[in-house]
RNA sequence: GCGCGGGUAGCUCAAUUGGAUAGAGCGUCGGCCUCCGGAGCCGAAGGUUGUGGGUUCGACCCCCGCCCCGCGCACCA
């Protein structure tokens, strides 16, 4: 809040003293450390280091010119050259009087909403969802949630895999291994079982490949009873989803699938040749490094043996069939031309950054005035691993089914409600694990760098202090608590009184929030929001700890009160952002 | 080989992208319950940020070399 404000001033300060400077270089945020200030700005360093003069002098220069008096009670030149901002209690008791009153929760919609695609979680029909679509999903969720919040327009895309080479080996299972009774009890481990045979059957004899082949050329071709079975196990699937998701408490504005995009592919191609961007190459036809760019940066070239050669992307393969970068590109056609956002977020592993890479700088070649106006970001994250530091799997070896890992993630989190609290009913227990439980996994994917590959620990993620959902959701109960036994008289209009360090260093940190939030959307790393509702909810405790709040006498009563109301809103308001869900009582 | 990541306290991870004394949790050690709040709070010890150079007022962050680890490198997605 106040770092706009402030930032607003030392830009018009800065363009005083030096008209050529660029504003966006001057920027305003909270210190590193309270002792020093309350915001700092380590802009004029590098402005004095550009023109070539003394940071120090430079600095007082800009400070004779920033008019602040009316939000600061101190602004000092410290060090080398940093400027520090101390904030007047009454400017500061102004803004927090005012989100009390409900005027805003220390941040502002943003002036220019942008118009954001979110592509995420993406798994395939016929196969259960498992660890691996967890990041995906809980990171695409809370980013859509986060700038959805912020003001932006957001559409969230899931790019389901419900076409592709696996429908033929699919549909012959179907047709001659289907267990009409196993489908009915579990629809997807059917799916899975016959998927699996027809595998191992191929592998041992050729006719069954052919088979597979021959049905898949069916479904392809249009022939009304695969589409039929293919259109089913596509509904089987969806359910399943819709129940993981529910339980995740994720939704989607489209469910626009790889097969969506079916009837553009072969003129996609055929476009791509015509306009002399792909080519023909080993039967295949293939998009070449058009040597606009030195090899280093061409994501169509690689070194191999100490010389560059042609690591061409493939739009379709040489028995005519397509890759996923030929859906990719009509897909992204497709957003261009429907929705015109300014950006597109694809939200995958680190592992396909180099496709999306390639995939991006087709397209800029391909549609160059549609991919002007909009910014691609491949949105990666790292791997899941088991505490043995390897991939996160079942004791056995296999992947770990996402619904049964929500399963015990409340299991355990259950165990622990009802050694803490036996005095709750077993409907509230229960409710309250699914909150602890799933909020648990939530928080555990989203508090590390997502570019880290992370350890996946029951124990740590569950713990009831350090940086784990369970701790923030408790500190919110906890102010939430206070404030229903407080009673609502008046609060809303309550004056604050910052009197102790306690009070201050709280009330300084619910200012932050909307810094919080910004940095997460621009960044798009949820770990600078868990990392400032961790310090809020630590900052609250200490506060709860120095400061009477229900046994003080008025007016720092309402006061009080009124801090504990705005630290529940701001907790809750910033884990409904990371889509984790509170409880009133825990 | 080339590319992309990573290497930070005994362990698991941060460090808002070049800012001030590198921070948390766990573990270890030591404190605090006649509390509105214990699923809590306070404190201590613990670091040559893989390594050797460089750039500058300032480097975990940028540049160069080297050592480990993970991932990716035509017709799967």
């Amino acid at each position: 809040m106040f770092h706009i404000l402030l930032e607003t001033r030392l830009k018009a300060a800065v363009h005083l003293v030096m008209p050529d400077a660029d504003p966006a270089s001057v920027q305003v945020r909270p210190s590193s450390d309270s002792k020093l200030g309350d915001y700092q700005s380590n802009a004029v360093m590098g402005l004095a280091k550009a023109a070539g003069k003394n940071p120090r002098q430079l600095a007082g220069e800009i400070l004779g010119r920033l008019e602040v008096a009316d939000l600061c009670s101190a602004v000092e030149v410290a060090g080398p050259g940093f400027l520090n901002f101390r904030l007047a209690e009454a400017a500061m008791a102004a803004v927090l009087e005012e989100a009390n009153r409900g005027q805003h929760l220390f941040f502002e919609p943003v002036t220019d909403p942008k118009t954001v695609v979110i592509d995420f979680s993406s798994p395939n029909v016929a196969k259960p969802m498992h660890v691996g679509h967890i990041r995906s999903t809980v990171l695409g969720d809370a980013l859509a949630r986060t700038l959805r919040l912020l003001g932006h327009r957001v559409i969230t895309d899931n790019h389901i895999g419900d076409w592709g080479t696996q429908f033929g080996m699919l549909l012959l299972g179907w047709k001659t291994r289907l267990d009409r009774a196993a489908l009915e009890r579990d629809s997807i481990g059917e799916l899975e079982r016959i998927y699996k045979e027809i595998n191992r059957a191929c592998e041992l004899e050729a006719g069954v490949r052919d088979q597979a082949k021959a049905e898949l050329v069916l479904l392809q071709g249009g022939d009304e009873r695969n589409l039929g079975i293919w259109k089913e196990m596509i509904r089987l699937s969806q359910i399943q989803f819709d129940a993981v998701y529910g339980r995740l408490g994720v939704r989607f504005d489209h469910t626009l699938g790889e097969s969506f995009y079916n009837p553009w592919l072969g003129g996609l191609v055929k476009d791509l040749v015509l306009e002399g961007v792909a080519r023909e190459s080993d039967g295949a036809i293939a998009v070449f490094s058009d040597g606009s760019v030195p090899a280093k940066e061409d994501p169509l070239k690689i070194q191999r043996d100490g010389e560059w050669q042609d690591q061409p992307l493939l739009i379709q393969k040489s028995d005519g069939g397509f890759n996923y970068a030929t859906t990719d590109l009509a897909t992204l056609e497709h957003r261009i031309r429907t929705w015109s956002p300014s950006d597109i977020l694809y939200v995958t592993d680190g592992r396909q950054q180099s496709h999306f890479r390639q995939v991006f700088t087709v397209f800029k070649r391909w549609r160059p005035e549609a991919a002007a106006g909009v910014r691609l970001v491949h949105v990666w994250f790292g791997s899941i691993l088991g505490e043995d530091g390897r991939p996160f799997k079942t004791r056995s070896g296999d992947t770990i089914k996402l619904g049964e890992l929500l399963d015990e993630a409340e299991e355990r989190a259950l165990g622990v409600v009802r050694e803490k609290r036996p005095d709750l009913m077993e409907v509230e227990q229960r409710e309250i694990a699914r909150v602890v439980g799933v909020g648990a996994i939530k928080y555990q994917d989203l508090l590390p760098n997502r570019q880290s590959d992370y350890t996946f620990s029951w124990d740590k993620m569950l713990a009831l202090n350090g940086n784990t959902a369970p701790y923030l959701q408790y500190q919110y109960t906890r102010a939430a608590k206070l404030v229903r036994d407080g009673g609502d008289g008046g609060s809303k209009e309550a004056g604050i009184r910052l009197e102790t360090g306690e009070e201050r260093a709280l009330a300084r940190h619910l200012l932050n929030f909307g810094w919080a939030l910004t940095a997460m959307g621009e960044e798009q790393r949820p770990n600078y929001l868990c990392n400032y509702l961790y310090e809020l909810a630590g900052l609250s405790s200490r506060f709860y700890e120095a400061c009477p709040v229900l046994k003080s006498e008025e007016p720092l009563r309402s006061s009080r009160l009124a801090l504990c109301q705005l630290t529940a809103r701001v907790l809750k308001t910033g884990l409904d952002c990371l889509g984790i869900e509170v409880s009133d009582r825990m």
